[in-house]
DNA sequence: CTATGCCTTCGAGCGCGCTCGAACGCAAAA
DNA sequence: TTTTGCGTTCGAGCGCGCTCGAAGGCATAG
């Protein structure tokens, strides 16, 4: 039941799809057969980050892997499903720092989840903020595009004024009257 | 009627309110009144960037400034409005390199206007991916606060079971059987 | 006449997050 | 036995986008 509901929701949430969709729903999906473990090169192949980077994060203190008898690196799940949680939190922009601050209060015990849930809560309120800023962003571009060349510069006259009446709502280079300075 | 309708389009995008976003609407709406000329300074505080910056976009070759006769920089309207322009792509995550290719594009003449298309349409479609990606984390992200204290960590059982039941959907850290390696 | 304040140029430095190379080890394949 | 291939550690280097400091110029305020 829970499952089925928040697959649905990631899906709504993804919107129109595309590859990259894709690739998260995969991922989603895969963490319910995990092997029992892992070497360093599929975790890498899994979360599609390098070997080196998952050798950067045991370096930086974001985890523990235990080695084998060769001394190899052996990721059980927890380790895998902790890696799954820092890549997903790096791709949606939390620094370093706070991962560790994140990770140093998960291993200091139960009592610091408040904390935790403070952390987890502003980090969702970036996310939310840069959503938004993006949006507006993505409004400005694809008005830019409707409108057609984008006029940065003294190329208006080559396009005729097909965009001349009344737009100073949008700031990315309205077209000028005559030929401007730069 | 076109900049009551972007401006609508606007608000819209921008969803549920904020300090950035009057931030951001205060921009849009600014582009309308620009004086004459600037200074630095008043540039600086307009785009909420430093003038360091400002002098690194200019030395980057982003944009050229004309100075007054005892050297300081002078901004017209027309560099003012390339530098909105060159925030806001910045602030969306477009590469100082190709914005150094798109404004080499706009300087070398209209002929280049479908080009410069194809670097907007692009750059738009890394912004809806950016945004599919953020919101996918943003969903993970309430999850996890959804469902409690977060357990990267061998602090589940000080928790209780309250989340025990069959989530094996998001990935982040389900709850462990007993006590887990790490 | 100084002091303040904002401007200039130039080049160096920094924080972040990797990314890479060197030098080496073990083990299964040829 | 040698080669191939994947792993190890360590430390250095890199690309990006600023960010800063030094050394100085001009103008207005006190």
């Amino acid at each position: 039941m829970a499952t089925d509901d928040l697959m649905t929701r990631a899906l709504e949430a993804l919107g129109d799809d595309g590859p990259l969709s894709v690739e998260a729903i995969r991922r989603l999906a895969d963490l319910a057969d995990l092997p029992e473990t892992m070497t360093i090169a599929e975790v890498a192949d899994l979360l599609d980050i390098s070997p080196h980077t998952l050798r950067y994060y045991e370096r930086a203190g974001l985890i523990e892997v235990a080695r084998d008898g060769i001394g190899h690196r052996v990721y059980d799940a927890g380790a895998v499903r902790r890696l799954v949680f820092l890549t997903r939190m790096r791709l949606s922009g939390m620094p370093m720092r706070d991962l560790r601050h994140y990770i140093s209060l998960v291993d200091a015990g139960g009592h610091t989840v408040p904390e935790r849930l403070d952390v987890l809560v502003e980090h969702r309120d970036t996310i939310r903020r840069r959503i938004r800023e993006l949006t507006l962003s993505l409004t400005a571009v694809e008005y830019k595009i409707a409108t057609y060349g984008g006029a940065t510069g003294p190329d208006v006259q080559a396009l005729g004024t097909t965009t001349g009446t009344g737009h100073t709502a949008l700031p990315d280079e309205p077209p000028r009257r005559a030929l401007p300075a730069e």
